[in-house]
DNA sequence: CCAGAGGATTGACAGCCGTCGATGGAACTC
DNA sequence: GAGTTCCATCGACGGCTGTCAATCCTCTGG
């Protein structure tokens, strides 16, 4: 609320022509624009920002099992949500025998804080 | 990558108990995930990546006609992604006359790079 | 008043998402 | 080998998403 507007432009607008030009242009690419929205449909559910926050404070020192009880989904679905992560590059995971510990990688995360700060 | 890891827990797990108790709780609340999710949901499409990084650098001076060549979509469509990001709280929209201008309300952006940053 | 322009809304469509129950598979204990 | 435990995968379901063509609404200029 309250942003500073200073509209100039097109007050009497040429009846019979178009509207404007592109005056603007993006900033980042295609790709870069693809990239950071990837990252954020990742973190898109509340579940999966919350998995990330658990994640990064106990990075490789969380089994999944123990995942489990902090959220009130079935473990196919918080499967699922890892899987997600994974695939977006936000998260690996790392197995010991019977147990799985996911851990945060940060670079993902970066990029999108980058961009949001910079 | 390359994340150390220092995994003591379980190395001999006591057989017919439950594999382990949640030792760590998450740092925000499920509203405050539920808020982040909301933003981060927002932003997880391209060309709502590049409109709100092109609002941010031209809060008030674009109008919508002139944002709809930027982007390889119709009118309709660039319409509803304008309103999915006002509904998300990250931009509002001022109009004048015929012309609508967006601009972007910089405080669900901060509220994300806090999260992702702190 | 009317015609035209900018933009929002509607309805429709294919595709993806989050969730679950059921099943499968790997590793461990006995 | 048999049984158990942790985790991944599969199939199915309702709901949401991005896109378009068509339409509606509001404001402007005459």
């Amino acid at each position: 609320m309250a942003v500073d507007l200073t509209l100039a432009p097109k007050q009497k607008r040429p009846v019979g022509e178009a509207c404007c030009e592109p005056l603007v242009h993006p900033d980042v690419s295609v790709t870069q624009a693809a990239r950071l929205a990837q990252v954020a449909k990742a973190l898109s559910d509340p579940v999966r920002v919350q998995l990330v926050d658990v994640l990064r404070r106990h990075a490789g020192k969380v089994c999944v099992c123990e995942l489990q009880p902090l959220f009130d989904i079935g473990q196919p679905t918080l499967s699922h949500h890892l899987k997600k992560l994974r695939e977006a590059g936000l998260i690996d995971i790392e197995r010991r025998g019977l147990w799985a510990y996911p851990y945060v990688l940060p670079d993902a995360l970066e990029e999108l804080s980058g961009w949001l700060g910079g």
